[in-house]
DNA sequence: ACAGTTGCCGAAACCGGTTTCGGAACTCAC
DNA sequence: GTGAGTTCCGAAACCGGTTTCGGCAACTGT
């Protein structure tokens, strides 16, 4: 029998209002705890609420309040998605940051340029969400623009406007400080030794891949080193990319005997170089990544890298936005946090010095 | 000026009726077109309408149709997460399919047992969704007893109840035939040359692994081999625990000198197995897998393994599902689709008989 | 020419909540 | 005992759509 009985009925405001014999305009200002129901009758009416498993419908509260308690998260997808690792930790912080205080999260993809746009404007007409998410800023944002020009409420995964204080006004952002890991990876492998020290950059569209240089380069002159133009390749966008850049690297007179990586793919592309070229890191080779991929966990040596607390991240980020929503003050709404170094392998005290680094490229290079 | 000034003023349908001369009923029945407006005049209302910029609110809609047009995604948050690597790919393809038809995906998060059952309900009450997509199912899944008997819609990304059609019963579901491929992997090792093959199965808890355990033992049937108990490993969880068991078979007094893992993580297992004794992949033991997770193509030699299409997977359950809400008949709603076959380097004619690559461990163990 | 259909649309109720407004009952001071 | 405040709640409008119902005009058949 009951083919498409469809879903239970639900129990509504006028049933809870019924069974105690209120108006539904009480129980509804008692739910909201509004100050001119008496502390009493709030407390008696989300007893029997909660007894009756009364819970309001979104959509139904949308209609009148404009406010959907939901976030919009719009993942950029491209062929390579660095970030893919971490989408499950991720999504886990922002949901059950969301779900804590009674809010969902609404997902959904695009490509890159119009069809982002597209998509953002979907969702913000049809209401979909009260705020968003941007992962993966650019230096030059355009979701930024769109978002800010129709007063919706958003906040940043990383910054934008790479320095521009202005670009960042009224702006609300979370990021993980890879500059300051940057520094910190510099700093530490002078410590160990090196004094020609590599960096493979990240693509400069994004905001976090100059933040990153900036780091590199404060943290050569923290540790007293000159900065070589020679030593840095930016613009590397996954593996084999980085692979071809450290074998450039590798083939300089002078060539770095430590190598630190924007990002954990591209300092895996120096293990790809140095297999190719046979070295050995961590021995001939130093290499620090950022991230905390799994991958660099299978990798040998470990991988030595600036791990990211994605669900933190996630957690912090659907805080703030909410905050937002209920109308603080975007600018105080920002946090930056660290990443924590873990050591792998990957990093030791120079084997050879870059002289002798050099002979042994070429030698393996002719062979 | 204008600081909290909020979003821009919508368009609504009151705005297109009074443009138009038309009640907004007649607005109403002509963008849903509905038989007793004039073809005329549901072209006219949709032209102005899309001129306008008039786009329904889906929680407007939603307070007397029932329908929100969203999907509901949850997903099981366990520490190891196997199907990380596929999600952005998987959420594309549901998102995708989703905005097509005009719909959008709510996802959440959640750990197994009770929180599951917590979230589910939260939405189901909320009526955040107007259906539910259940990826990793169980053989004995809590999650499908549970919208069944509130009768929402939901689809299966996999089967449950491991062969029991009665359990199947009304239910929906998209599934990869891991089963058949197990089956070809046997049938191909075969065909090299192997007799002795083992199979690393995982946990059976999950309905898959049964499946995909039943292909191995049919591929052994129809390849002409005999089926030995001691050759299969099951419970296998991730790679550290597959490695063990792979150690375990090829310490048999005839090891087998091919294994199937029932997915690449398992498989991966029987690379580190191979490291640890001294082995060769793809000479003294072939290895074939199932996924295709990015980490079979970094590795040596690549693993070969059964590809699966997350995206086409993503889409097609959205379909289904959509369709399924729109009163279709579930049990109509199935599909089942091949996983492809990609060679690596990890599969080969065996090298050694199993009583040489016997000799080999022992040799290599006791070193 | 007239009754019976049919095609097409307006009016109004409705969905499940929120919010405004006003008034009854109760205090308190004088 | 009366007027001015308070406290607390009910009534009703409202949000932006959908759906039911009924009626007008044009068409049909005889």
């Amino acid at each position: 029998m009951r083919q498409s009985a469809g879903p239970k009925p639900r129990v509504k405001i006028s049933d809870v209002a019924e069974a105690l014999g209120l108006s539904k305009g009480t129980v509804s200002r008692a739910m909201n705890a509004y100050p001119d129901i008496s502390e009493s009758t709030q407390l008696r009416v989300r007893r029997t609420a909660e007894r009756m498993g009364y819970r309001p419908l979104s959509h139904a509260q949308a209609i009148k309040t404009g406010r959907v308690r939901a976030l919009a998260l719009v993942l950029e997808v491209s062929e390579y998605d660095g970030h893919a690792p971490f989408l499950t930790t991720f999504l886990s912080g922002v949901t059950e940051e969301a779900s804590d205080n009674g809010w969902t999260l609404t997902v959904a993809t695009a490509g890159a340029g119009k069809d982002m746009e597209e998509t953002l404007r979907r969702l913000m007409q049809e209401r979909k969400a009260d705020g968003f998410i941007l992962p993966r800023t650019r230096v030059n944002d355009p979701r930024v623009e769109l978002l800010r020009s129709q007063h919706v409420p958003h906040i940043l995964y990383g910054r934008t406007g790479y320095g521009d204080d202005f670009a960042q006004k009224g702006l609300s952002w979370y990021d993980i400080s890879g500059g300051r890991a940057m520094t910190e990876a510099v700093m530490h492998l002078a410590k160990l030794g090196h004094t020609r020290i590599g960096f493979l950059g990240s693509r400069v569209e994004y905001n976090y891949a100059l933040l990153r240089r900036d780091g590199y380069l404060n943290g050569l002159k923290r540790a007293g080193l000159p900065h070589d133009p020679d030593l840095e390749i930016l613009e590397n966008l996954e593996t084999a990319e980085a692979a071809r850049s450290a074998v450039r690297l590798l083939h300089l007179p002078e060539p770095p005997t430590a190598i630190v990586g924007c990002t954990d793919l591209i300092a895996l592309g120096a293990y790809q170089a140095a297999e190719d070229l046979g070295l050995e890191i961590g021995q001939d080779l130093s290499v620090v990544g950022y991230d905390g991929i799994p991958r660099g966990d299978y990798v040998k040596p470990r991988l030595s890298s600036f791990h990211v607390d994605s669900y933190a991240a996630g957690r912090r980020l659907a805080a703030l936005l909410i905050r937002q929503i209920r109308g603080e003050n975007p600018e105080e709404l920002r946090e930056l946090a660290p990443a924590t170094f873990v050591q792998g392998g990957s990093d030791a005290p120079p084997r050879l010095s870059s002289a002798a680094l050099a002979k042994k490229v070429a030698a393996n290079s002719n062979s």
